[in-house]
DNA sequence: GACCGATTCAAACGATTGATTAATTCTTGG
DNA sequence: CCAAGAATTAATCAATCGTTTGAATCGGTC
């Protein structure tokens, strides 16, 4: 018995994978031709269907590649503030912020010098999030749920008042903003007629925060507008 | 001379933009076909080519058939609201919640029970907001940008401190949280596990007013949360 | 060196796409 | 009634799609 499952055809699945990226991210699901990607890959078509049992398994590699990279921000956050103890409200303020700039950070990995593969990752991510494929929303869920429990977890610790629904919606406002955002780029950068638009991820970044935060309702957390 | 350029055609042609407005907005431009869309319309596929120049040129008068229908509440909002005198905050106040409501009942035309065209054609409209086609943009632009800056005149009467900037990032947050939302729909209803999500309109449309009059830092146009 | 299975490849398959053609039907003015 | 032009049709075109096929190639074991 010889020729084990595993030689230097790992180079071509990753190959695969990271023209695959670029591609469904410039193109979308059905605008990416299998050929084009093993073009971009030095790879032949036919290996998509042999390595991955087709296109669409081929994206879902391509998914759960992106889901396990290091560079994704958010799937490094700390998932569990303290809960009880003076210090519980600070923090559980603390994980809002850093929820909606780890996100912002990730989605608008394109305007982080980075390699273009990591770049069409996040963008692939912010469409799949978008628009998730069937097939691959149970994945996308999987992924997203834990830092959507704790975005609500924080959320439930500042607004204890408020039901799960009126959570909900809270957590709907903010994440809406930041995913509403990455995807109509084009349209806000047509709008201000500013093509290199936004020239500062930090102040774009503290605008939704302040304007989550005050639409949160904690007023602690900001000074009122001056007026 | 004879047989003029108008005649019972008329009909087709109003039958086969229905038909692709309803089979663009279920699967988009690239997924729908001509031959689906003639067969809904009871014609000749061959028709599209003839009366529309092609798939392109039917999708745009698609659009434009949209743009222009009574049921499009957002382009029936008054434009101008007072900008002087006593009474200028109060109606820059209303312009604003009459924006949210008249788009969110817009976008969630599924929820009302009108005919299926008219459904399909918000859901087209929500489509081509958050992914503008190229070929299409302008004239998006064109019938959006009058609300864009109506919304814009009401948010600077309201926050006469900020600039322009500012101002329009406050404008993206708002339309944020509504486009999100409608195309997110799908994912809500994953995450609350509620296919009927939402149950009742008026309570969202709320929270998106309250929210956003709250993130705009408006602070006497709304009681302060109660803790 | 012969064998075996994993891997890669060029070529082709069947289906579908938007668009085109040429023939036909319909409508209408003269 | 009869041409003339508009409208519609079935049939076909060329291109592209994802997938399949069968042979060639590679690496490692006997």
């Amino acid at each position: 018995m010889n020729a084990q499952p595993t030689d230097a055809s790992f180079d071509t699945r990753q190959r695969l994978i990271e023209a695959a990226i670029l591609t469904f991210a410039e193109k979308g699901f059905d605008g990416a031709g299998i050929r084009e990607i093993a073009k971009r890959a030095n790879a032949n078509s036919a290996l998509v269907t042999y390595h991955f049992a087709g296109k669409e398994g081929l994206y879902l590699e391509a998914l759960r590649y992106i889901f396990n990279r290091k560079a994704c921000q958010v799937a490094q956050l700390a998932l569990r503030p303290r809960v009880e103890g003076p210090g519980a409200r600070e923090d559980a303020l603390q994980g809002v912020k850093e929820h909606i700039r780890a996100f912002m950070e990730d989605l608008m990995a394109c305007n982080r010098l980075i390699d273009p593969v990591e770049e069409a990752a996040m963008a692939l991510m912010a469409r799949e999030m978008q628009a998730p494929r069937p097939a691959s929303s149970a994945l996308l869920m999987e992924h997203i749920r834990p830092h959507v429990e704790h975005l609500m977890h924080c959320l439930r610790v500042l607004r204890p008042d408020l039901s799960t629904d009126e959570l909900l919606n809270m957590g709907l406002s903010i994440q809406g903003q930041l995913l509403y955002f990455r995807n109509s780029l084009g349209i806000s950068r047509l709008i201000r007629g500013n093509p290199d638009y936004p020239e500062d991820l930090s102040v774009l970044t503290q605008h939704f925060t302040d304007f989550s935060l005050r639409g949160l309702g904690i007023p602690e957390a900001f000074p009122q507008p001056r007026n």
